[in-house]
DNA sequence: GAAATTCTGCTAGACGTCTGTCATTTTTCA
DNA sequence: TGAAAAATGACAGACGTCTAGCAGAATTTC
């Protein structure tokens, strides 16, 4: 039950002063290669480790985070909101500022002037949205450069700089879908209408590639693919054409948003022949109420209150210059009629506990 | 941009001394009725929060606590363990030390035993499995009462006075399986077969009350039980049975452990007529290659990862004698082939970030 | 009214780290 | 060889809370 090693023991041991130790762990002033490396062989011989909270008592620390989302209809870019709040409340205690800005969807030049204008500010680490975009790497790694933890956050840019990304596999997604597809269809034929917002949206692109890699082989075809623009009276437009003029579809995947167009459709089916079984993204108001109407059968959700708990994570982490636990990959949950979470209820907790 | 209210903001706005307030927030020595008032609405004006890094650095806090979980040949138990001394070694940081004790399975005086040992020593929380019986709740009792946390773990003690449930709702999960074999099924009519381990098992008994509710009134009946008592021969041999005896089981769900024996007999399978539809518990090893291999189709996994770190979570929120936040329930997460994540891969952090 | 009890205020030293200043020593290079 | 530059040591004041001890004031008890 010995105490934990301190600086002041790094610095015995290393035989240099507890202001060389400082300057080695804190990387600031210049020291000499051997009494670096002195200190660093102490630190890993004692296993020192730094007492993150006398550090943050010490520079009366405060994180300041920025998240930046896409505003736009998009419920679930709503929803992601509402956790990041929530989550913000909560890590209050631990004197951490989460503050949410929203910018027009599929706005390069508007993220970039975002990122430019946080650039201006005391910032200790942000998250986005990724968006492809060669202005949007530059200011990312400018803000790098400044030591701001930046972190992608559902979407990535592969390209970039960003520290870390945080979301699901969508392909991964893509080959779920098809198997619970498969499932349902335990054998027999089929053919699966696929439907996105846009082909060059990198995440609805990946799942119905995964989805054609799933299904290669089985008798499960894929019909034309639907662009549906993420708008449901474009998505239900052609949907129902789409059925109309093809009665042999057994299936629907839809992989990206405006799905409220769809369930239209599905609930104006009549009985014969029976309506195809339905599998969709994000679990929504929306989504939840047509799979307890059973208008549809599947919701594949990204868990987006896992996503936010472990971008703030890593912002902290990185905003402490410790290195990132190993993350597990987020799995998309999968939700049907029977294991729908029961709605989240709001409670306030109060500051202080009961007095004995 | 304002710094948090201190203690002795505290103290200013009440008009009383810093010893005074500390005596109200801490509970110690007697106060007033009319200060102890005062500083309360001080506290609730400023909207005061304890600073948890200073309060654990002055007190050179360690967080002790202790898991006990059951021992034997259940795989599930196990991963609960490891991940439990994975969380460990990443609270280390936090000066959180975690204990796991291993106790026989079953063993309600084992459990007393070992709770009686621990009330000896200085320990701030327990997480332990829930086993319905007298002798523990008096255990618990006393625990509570010299102010050590008690949180149960994966299966809840209804009637005792543990601080907090941490675990999954079975009713919710046998439900969920029944939804699945539905899917499955579209439709047609079919015949389950239910496995337990036993029935006296309050998980067990859950999730088979699930799958009976869930299929009521579809076309899938429920054939008789078989009780497996989570061995791998006994379930092999008592499957074999049932198989031949009833030729129109379409569908099995396992809902206990010793799925071993259950994954022999679908590998012997020949190919006419098609094996049933197979949903079992627990994402391990054996649960996981069936899967890849494509002798079961559904894993309900009940997230131990999230189970445990909710309940350090908890434990720890208790011994700050913090509200708890409000936990949105754990949903059980349901796999197949196509969804499985990747093995887990232990790497190790350094302690240090990198210089510049 | 005196004594006992309860309540309150004051003070000071931890806890481990960060940050800054200043003086001193060592190294480097012209 | 001397001057500039680099490296090091020493030290002190924060940060917010906990803890302990002691003295003085207010209240209760007999």
């Amino acid at each position: 039950m010995k105490r934990a090693p301190t600086l002041a023991d790094v610095a015995t041991r290393a035989g240099v002063s507890y202001a060389t130790v400082d300057r080695v762990v804190n990387a600031r002033g210049s020291v000499a290669t051997r009494s670096k490396d002195l200190v660093l062989q102490a630190v890993s011989d004692l296993g020192y480790v730094r007492n993150v909270a006398a550090a943050n008592l010490a520079q009366a620390r405060t994180y300041r985070f920025c998240c930046i989302i896409p505003d736009g209809t998009n419920g679930f870019m709503q929803r992601v909101c509402d956790i990041l709040h929530r989550a913000a409340e909560a890590l209050a205690t631990d004197r951490v500022a989460v503050e949410v800005r929203r910018i027009a969807a599929f706005d390069p030049v508007g993220l970039r002037a975002c990122l430019d204008d946080l650039a201006a500010t005391p910032v200790d680490g942000i998250a986005l949205v990724g968006t492809t975009d060669a202005r949007v790497d530059a200011a990312i790694a400018a803000l790098r450069r400044r030591g701001v933890a930046v972190v992608t956050l559902i979407s990535d840019m592969p390209g970039s700089t960003r520290d870390a990304y945080v979301g699901i596999d969508n392909l991964t997604a893509g080959r779920t879908a098809a198997g619970l597809i498969l499932l349902a269809h335990r054998g027999k034929a089929g053919r699966v209408l696929p439907i996105v917002g846009a082909l060059s949206a990198r995440d609805h692109a990946d799942r119905i590639d995964g989805l054609r890699q799933s299904l290669a082989g089985s008798g499960v075809a894929v019909a034309p693919l639907i662009e549906g623009l993420d708008r449901h009276d474009v998505v239900a437009g052609k949907v129902q054409a789409a059925l109309s003029a093809d009665p042999g579809i057994t299936a629907i995947y839809s992989a990206g948003a405006g799905n409220a167009g769809l369930f239209r459709v599905i609930a104006g089916w009549t009985d014969t022949p029976p309506r195809p079984m339905v599998v969709v993204h994000e679990l929504l108001d929306a989504s939840r109420q047509a799979l307890e109407q059973g208008l549809i059968d599947i919701v594949i959700d990204q868990r987006p209150e896992d996503e936010v708990a472990r971008t703030l994570d890593a912002l902290r982490h990185m905003a402490d210059r410790r290195p990132l636990p190993p993350l597990p990959q987020i799995v998309p949950a999968i939700y049907i009629k029977e294991n729908l979470p029961v709605a989240r209820s709001d409670s306030r907790p109060v500051p202080l506990a009961e007095s004995a």
